[in-house]
Parts: C-alpha cells; structure tokens; sequence
RNA sequence: GGGGCGGUAGCUCAAUUGGUUAGAGCCCCGGACUGUCGAUCCGGAGGUUGCGGGUUCGAUUCCCGUCCGCCUCGCCA
C-alpha cells in the first residue's frame, strides 16, 4: 500500500512519486487554497501539501474534510519546501497530495495523541490504550522491550541456553503468593493454578539433562498491584546445571552489563557484593539504593548512657537497638513541618517514632538535643557530624528500627534531593538466611523460596537443625543473590537444593509433614531421586528492567495492556460476568453477592 | 482488609460563606484565510457536577453510604 514510511523522504527524493500510509498528526488549513497535513506513522512524520495551484478540486474538497487521527493513504510528488522545518528530520521537503484515500475516519477523540503536552489521566489514556499507544513515546517503549528481549535471547543463545515453554495450566502451591484458579471442565471439582513462576519445571528442566535453559514467560500472582507491580508480570526465567554461585554471577553480571551497553552505551564496572546482614545493618533494606550515604549507625552502646527513656526502653526490648542517620546539609532543610511527618511515616513500620536533632555551630539543637549532652563528643565521632547536620534517630527491637529506618533513609533522600542524576548503582547482594520465624503464623518461612539450597558451607549444620531451635534455623544461611539496581531488585535467584533428603528436610521445618510434601512436591522430590544434577538459576523482572531502561516509576507505562490496582483492564473491561451455562459445565457455582 | 488523595462538558480545569441560567481553553460543528508547522481569526453546539440517600427555602459545595481511579501499609514463597 505504500512506497515509504514517513521517515525515509529527504532532499534524494525530490522529485518522486511517492505512496504514503498513516494518521493526520496535525492539519493546518488555509481556505480553500492550501492545506498542511502532517502524516505520521511508526517511523515518523513528513508533511503533506493539498495546493489548488497543482491539486486538483476533488483532492482538495477531500483534504479539506481531513481531522486528526484519520487514518489516509496519499500519492504525491515530493518536492523541497521553501523553508525547511528543522523540528522533524524529514522536514527539508514536503509531498504534494495527488491523491487522497480516506482509509478510515476517525470520530471525535478522547484526546489527540500528538499533543504530548496536554494530554489527559492515565485512567482515560488506558481506556483508549490503541490511541495513548500511537504516540511516539509509547512506540518507542514498545520497541525497547522488544529489543530487550531480543538482546535477552541472543545473549542467552550464544551462552548456549535453550528457550523451553513451561505449562500455564498447573498445579495449585499453596506456598508463596495467592494462585489465580482455573477450573476444569474434565476433572470435576478440580482446578489448575496460573504459575507464579515456572520454578519447579525448569528445575525439572534440569534433571531432565536440558542443562541450560531460557524462557521469557508471564507468570501470575493473585495479591493487590502496586505502581511497580501488577499480578500478571513477565520474566525472563533461566536455570543452569553443574555450576557454582559465582558462576551464575558472571554469567548473569555479564548479561546485565551487555543489556545497559546495547540499550544506553554505559559501561557498567563490576558489580559489588554485598551480604544480607550488612545490607539490612547499613541501610535498613534487602535492596539498599547505594547511590547515596545516609546509612544507619548503630549507636545503641552510646545511647544506652544517654539519660533518655526512649533509647533505654528500646534497648530493654528483646534485640533492642538505636540507630541514627547522618543527613549532611539537612540543618536548614528540616523544619519543624518536615520533622512532625517522620512520626506518621515511620508509624506505618510498627516504630514509635523517629526523633530528630540539628547539629549547628558544634551543638545539638530542636528534637531530642537535650537528651543527647552527655554522650555528644562521642556522637559526633560516631555519625562524622558537620556544621549544619541534621541526625535522625530510631530506637526499637533490631527489625523493626531497621525497616523504619531504612524506609525514612529512602523518603528522606527522595524528597530531600540526596539521589544524584544518571547514577547506575548495581549491586548482589546474598548470604539470605533460608528462614524467618513468623510469629503470626508461628512457623519458618523461605526467606527466598523452599527449593533455594543451603550455603556448601551450612549443609552439615543445615541437616542437624532442630526446627524448635529459632536462633539455629534462623541462622542458617542460603546460596541465594539478588541483583540490586538503584534501590529495585531486578533479578533473583539461587542455586537450588538438588538433594532429595535437603529438600524434605526443608519441607519439615516449614511446618509440612512427610505426607503433605509429598501431596504437594511429590514430582519434585521423586525427580531429585534420579540423578538429579547440581543447578541454580535466577529470574529477571522484565517490567522492571525496561522500567529502569526508559525510565519510568510506572510499570504500566512499560505494559502494552497492563491492569489498573483492582486487577481490571480499563479497556476490555475484564474480568467480567460469565453465563451461568459456562460455570454449570465448569462444575462451578458463584457465591458472590453481585449478578448481572 | 487498613490509611490518604481524587472524580464537574469528549479532554484539561474553574466556580466566592451553601445562592440567579455551572464557566474557560482544547476537541467537535459552521464560516474566513495561499506557506503553515501546537497555524490564525469569527461564530456555534456540547452538562444526570461518578451513583444513591440525607440536611436545607436552596447542594458542585455540608453529612452518610457506595462505585471507580491513583498512592500506600498489610500482602507479594
């Protein structure tokens, strides 16, 4: 249908007869005379020219009737305009219509997508996501994925991975996040489970002698979205057999450094590593944003002296501690209006609060300065306090202090401007302990998942483990890492346990008995009895590292047709009301409160 | 499930202490205009103020409920 894009014309062309396909991005018109029309299609725009000097009548009636967004074919002579429009690349000539074909009209829009300036909410863009999807930015975001994954399949090719698909009609785990259920039609009263991640099978993969493995795959979690987090996500999946940690590290550092060279021209220096304790200890997180200081400094032997009951009460808590925040510069920064928004904020964590002082012209001022005399010298070695310093403080058990704290840190530095620009901080850090004690539930929880192996190193000490010994199991360290960018974690993995006695003993101190793992995992734990061979893997947010790439803080903007935070698709309105024939075959019927 | 912000024309927004016929720009429709490039100028159409209830002589405005969107805590092995 046509001869060109509308990025390809220059001054070579002028001259030629031309075809061109695409919207009217902007019209401007001039009476009966002279019409502008600006074509747009994936590639760019080029300006066309309805002229009655040259035109004929029925070409210029139907230009005439041209609106944005119709969607048109035009024939034409390109020729050099008078005065070139340095604004778009193919703007040294324009193409004088000799033919118009209205291919489709539009009718009036919601918005125009040209007009980047003005354009409306998010909700309404979502609802007419083929129009928000012709601009130019979305285009280019749809691109960048793609070249994403493409660079993801080379890559992973050339290191000799094979892509394998993975079931999306599975088994119900009752481990981890909420399934999404299907039922099943043939098997009355039993249901398939939407993957959360094709975990299990690509460990299958590995015994199964695949060796490598790829795959870029949704997988789905039934729990409340976030702006970073939608319950149907894609990842790129890999696993690996006979390697070690620091193998997949390489491999995967080395994939991570390719991706930023082919997609920003940045060379990324090798990634520092860090350990989980030391992670938590500095900056109050599993995934610190390393681009800026503001780390956490245990303070608790000095506050312990300070005559203040917030601190000593803290310390009296099981696991106490106080922790400060050096913020450089924040003396004038920290008004008493910023300040009384740290409660609240740091509330939400289970903290009490999170008292301040200033530190000017070589005193503690405002907050809590008064408590802090007899312990000042030492504190100001402590935290390497400057004139015009302001301290943050937070006194409570170890988890809760760090989690609030580490949470003010990210507020603190984003409102307060501590990111710098155009920083990309990578990090791993790993040594995750395998479990947490849950007091709610009172029972272990994976910290990562239950198929994540115990460090070489704690194996022994992992398989004498005696499940009522909380600081034991909790103790227990796993070979698992995750790959930190600017604060997000891009990319986690392990090396898996492929012992099929590691992997029971597991299983029994989350609580599950032989029977009800082998209900649940019989699969896997029979698999690991033939032969299975060493492996671990890791599995990459793709939203997220195209979120990174564009630079966005919205995963949706990174989604062709992403949901909104109640799981709906604005524009084909699922989920939606089905026939009560459909559930009667399905063996399903709805309790819900709502019908049609 | 909890907390916060929002919903007025197709879109972006305004509307004084609760007060006459709810306004403006863009879009759309009609007209003028032969070198524009977010064209310009003139005119016109366009409203269940998310929905339901309450208070009031009178509600976009106050109260209650509800729906939707966004942010967030819990949750996300």
């Amino acid at each position: 249908m046509r001869t060109h894009t509308c990025s390809q014309l220059n001054e070579s062309s002028i001259g030629q007869t031309v075809t061109l396909c695409g919207w009217v991005n902007a019209y401007r018109g001039h009476g009966g005379g002279l019409i502008f029309v600006d074509m747009r299609d994936r590639a760019g725009i080029t300006q066309v020219v309805f002229d009655s000097d040259d035109g004929n009548e029925a070409v210029m009636e139907a230009g005439d009737r041209l609106r944005n967004e119709d969607c048109i074919q035009i024939t034409g002579v390109v020729r050099a305009r008078g005065k070139a429009n340095p604004k778009i690349a193919t703007g040294a000539i324009e193409v004088l219509v000799t033919e118009l074909e209205v291919l489709s009209k539009t009718k009036k829009l919601p918005f125009i997508p040209s007009n980047e300036k003005d354009l409306p909410n998010e909700e309404v863009r979502l609802r007419y996501r083929y129009i928000d999807m012709r601009r130019p930015v979305m285009q280019n975001i749809l691109r960048t994925r793609h070249r994403v994954t493409k660079l993801t399949r080379d890559y992973f090719d050339e290191h000799e991975f094979i892509e394998v698909e993975t079931p999306v009609l599975c088994r119900s785990t009752p481990e981890g996040a909420r399934d999404f259920l299907v039922p099943s039609r043939n098997q009355e009263g039993m249901w398939y489970a939407l993957p959360q991640s094709p975990q299990l099978f690509k460990q299958i993969l590995m015994v199964g002698g695949c060796d490598r493995y790829l795959q870029i795959v949704k997988c789905f979690r039934d729990e409340d979205p976030r702006a970073d987090r939608q319950a149907e996500f894609t990842q790129i999946d890999l696993e690996m057999s006979f390697v070690d940690r620091d193998q997949v590290l390489e491999l995967i550092e080395g994939f991570a450094k390719h991706l930023w060279k082919e997609m920003l021209e940045v060379e990324l220096p090798d990634f520092p590593r860090m350990t989980y304790q030391d992670a938590m200890d500095t900056y109050g997180i599993d995934r610190p944003d390393t681009r800026f200081d503001l780390k956490l400094v245990d303070i608790s032997d000095l506050a312990a002296k300070a005559d203040f009951a917030v601190f000593t009460d803290a310390l009296a808590k099981n696991k106490g501690v106080v922790k400060a925040i050096r913020v450089p510069g924040a003396a004038t920064k920290f008004s008493r209006k910023v300040t009384d928004k740290f409660n609240p904020f740091v509330e939400q964590f289970g903290a009490g609060g999170a008292p301040t002082a200033k530190f000017v012209d070589g005193e503690f001022s405002t907050g809590i300065s008064k408590f802090l005399g007899d312990i000042k010298d030492e504190l100001i070695e402590r935290l390497g306090l400057e004139d015009g310093d302001a301290v943050v403080f937070g006194a409570d058990s170890y988890n809760i202090c760090t989690k609030a704290l580490g949470e003010l840190r990210l507020k603190i530095a984003r409102e307060h401007d501590y990111i710098p620009e155009g920083k990309w901080n990578f990090l791993w850090v790993y040594d995750f302990p395998m479990f947490e004690y849950d007091e709610e539930s009172e029972r272990y929880h994976s910290l990562h998942h239950p198929f994540t192996a115990p460090t070489k190193a704690e194996l022994e000490r992992f398989m004498a483990c005696d499940a009522k010994d909380v600081d034991t199991v909790e103790s227990i360290v796993s070979d698992g890492y995750d790959m930190i960018c600017n604060g997000s974690e891009i990319c986690g993995g392990s090396i898996r346990i492929h012992q099929q006695e590691v992997q029971s003993k597991v299983f029994e101190l989350l609580g599950m008995s032989h029977e009800e793992a082998k209900l649940k995992f019989s699969f896997l734990l029979d698999a690991l009895t033939y032969g299975a061979p060493p492996h671990g893997g890791v599995a990459f947010g793709l939203d997220r590292l195209v979120m990174h790439l564009i630079g966005t803080e919205n995963i949706r903007d990174v989604i062709a047709f992403p949901k909104s935070l109640t799981g709906v698709d604005l524009m084909s309105e699922a989920p939606n009301m089905v026939d009560d024939e459909q559930l009667e075959e399905l063996h399903v019927r709805s309790t819900a409160k709502v019908h049609s």
